[in-house]
DNA sequence: CTGAAAGCGCTTACAG
DNA sequence: CTGAAAGCGCTTACAG
């Protein structure tokens, strides 16, 4: 089959090249019935404009990229990316966008990507996940001028659009709520150091710890697998003072938090609170169902994608807050006995 | 910045642009020291050539497609999607292909899609999953004339590639399995009626369960979501004559499952064996351990992209078994008591 | 309001 | 082995 272009319609209307080009674009230059005209035609005959010979002369390339460096270990594993990507794609469909995916190995990888899809003009600006303390990938956004817009923050995201949520916040009411049910000795397994989010909870951890007046409270850095939940898991629950409730930096891990207590035949929660970060349904499967700190997850990235499509189209890099995630308490929750 | 393209490198190397694209792309027409030459010019500067002015003179866009029809809610929660994906994009990235992802909510939007990317020129070749029985979009791959590669089969792939696996297989060997601990009464919670791999799967569990001389072996149909697993697996227990065994056709309804069965009082595997399909992370997660069937998901994912890409490098549509997922026997099954 | 033309950055026959 | 030129299918000033 071969391809209708403008140059079909342009015969079969009867104009010029350029005036279906106005008409199909909504540029001024044609009248609204000859528009009307060079519309219907361009449907009936199912045209779609090439994307190359678009791209080519100046126009967007309706395309963003999104890298993902995390190891296929545990992106299968995570439901947050596949539930962020389906927010971005609701956002990006409607304005017929398309997203280009790449996984990476490494942060120079990832660089090197941003730099061939920045020379390739391949796609029109991009979005940054798991933000990092001092992150190299921000100055070399900047320096490329390619639009991006990091989902993290607030801080380290340089002169970059962001869109970001509370962590603080939430694990404070967390905590908040583990002591008023008794608890005074949590513990909590960390995600990635050096990860900007990781480090703003550990931060916030160690303050309200400190503030409720809880001696042993400490994190133990993982790497979000089960394995890494696991592991962690059974070093503080081995230890002489074991604690009396744990939170998990994501639900994985948690999930594999309760697998071991009940391995080791503690109850949870009446000898261990569990708590995890991210509410995927994964959280009301297991049993009991855990209580977990949720936030709409496809909504962060609609709004990712809207505020990337906007600096596309010419607004000036902003910060925005999503909502702050939200504890459900649910069965893994209890005042220790 | 402005972007490098193969003028700057001409000026540079006192050559013509087109002595840059033949040392470039490996073509003969210049000489091996000018193509030294060039190459290292094009290095240093940091060139990446414009993917749209390639793909407009009649190149490939280095591009392959993936919709994925699935509601965002069993998507997040399917680590297969994101294994297949990290296994597609090893391979792609190795060729320096680009994928390019949309989430679709029906089959007619899945189609149109199709016939989007290809107007567009925006993709050279597409990979199809969740293959249904006559399924609609292998006619219209067939009319266009799109390169694409079926993830799935054997059987109503019309003249288009495919890579599958024997799931039949892999559903005899566990029946006998079960069968030989002593299971006489086994049930299985399918996926959605009318995907091709669904019908395979109870055509063969029919069919074994007839020669095993299993009087009640009867499937639910479900749509792989825990709340559907769930389901299923209540109105199975709450039967009089309950099942002793339940396979599942895939690991998130099977742990649904078995949180049921714990809800309600019974052991695992004493009352009740369980295995799963898909043998994710997730089934080493939860206590028990998961008996579950599995396969290198990321390997199968690759072998579809190789095949996709030798089709667009102009190779003929060719049927590709992947391997047969094994049986991996863990805390979930033993004999019934 | 409309048409003819240049140009985006490549690739690829076609001459020398 | 190399250069000059046409062409891919659009968009967008520039004339009429």
């Amino acid at each position: 089959m071969k391809r209708p272009t403008i140059a079909d319609i342009a015969r079969q209307a009867g104009v010029s090249k350029g005036a279906v080009s106005y008409a199909l674009n909504g540029q001024p230059g044609v009248s609204e019935s000859t528009r009307q005209r060079i519309i219907a035609i361009a449907t009936e005959i199912g045209f779609n404009p090439n994307s190359a010979a678009r791209a080519l002369s100046g126009a967007p390339a309706r395309a963003i990229g999104l890298a993902l460096c995390r190891p296929a270990r545990t992106l299968g594993m995570e439901p947050f990316f596949m539930e962020l990507i389906s927010g971005v794609e609701a956002e990006l469909s409607a304005m017929s966008f398309a997203l280009t995916l790449q996984v990476v190995a490494n942060a120079d990888d990832e660089i090197a990507v941003y730099r061939r899809w920045w020379g390739e003009r391949r796609v029109d600006g991009v979005l940054i996940c798991d933000l990092r303390v001092d992150d190299p990938r921000v100055p070399v956004l900047e320096e490329l001028q390619l639009p991006a817009v990091v989902i993290g923050g607030p801080g380290h995201t340089g002169a970059l659009a962001h869109v970001w949520s509370d962590d603080a916040a939430a694990l404070v009411e967390t905590m908040e709520y583990l002591a008023a049910l008794g608890h005074r000795r949590i513990a909590r397994v960390g995600g990635m150091p050096g990860l900007l989010h990781t480090e703003t909870r550990t931060a916030a951890f160690d303050a309200v710890a400190r503030r409720l007046g809880l001696a042993e409270a400490s994190t133990i850095g993982a790497d979000y697998s089960g394995e890494d939940g696991t592991r962690a898991t059974r070093r503080l629950l081995s230890s002489p003072q074991r604690p009396t409730a744990i939170v998990y930096d994501n639900d994985v891990m948690a999930i594999a938090g309760l697998a071991v207590a009940q391995e080791m035949g503690l109850s949870v929660p009446g000898d261990l609170s569990i708590v995890a970060w991210d509410d995927s349904p994964l959280c009301r499967l297991v049993h009991p169902a855990l209580t977990a700190l949720g936030r709409d997850i496809p909504a962060y990235g609609s709004q990712s994608a809207r505020t990337l499509l906007d600096l596309i189209a010419g607004a000036a890099p902003a910060g925005y807050q999503a909502e702050t995630a939200r504890l459900t308490p649910r069965g893994t929750t209890a005042p220790p006995r």
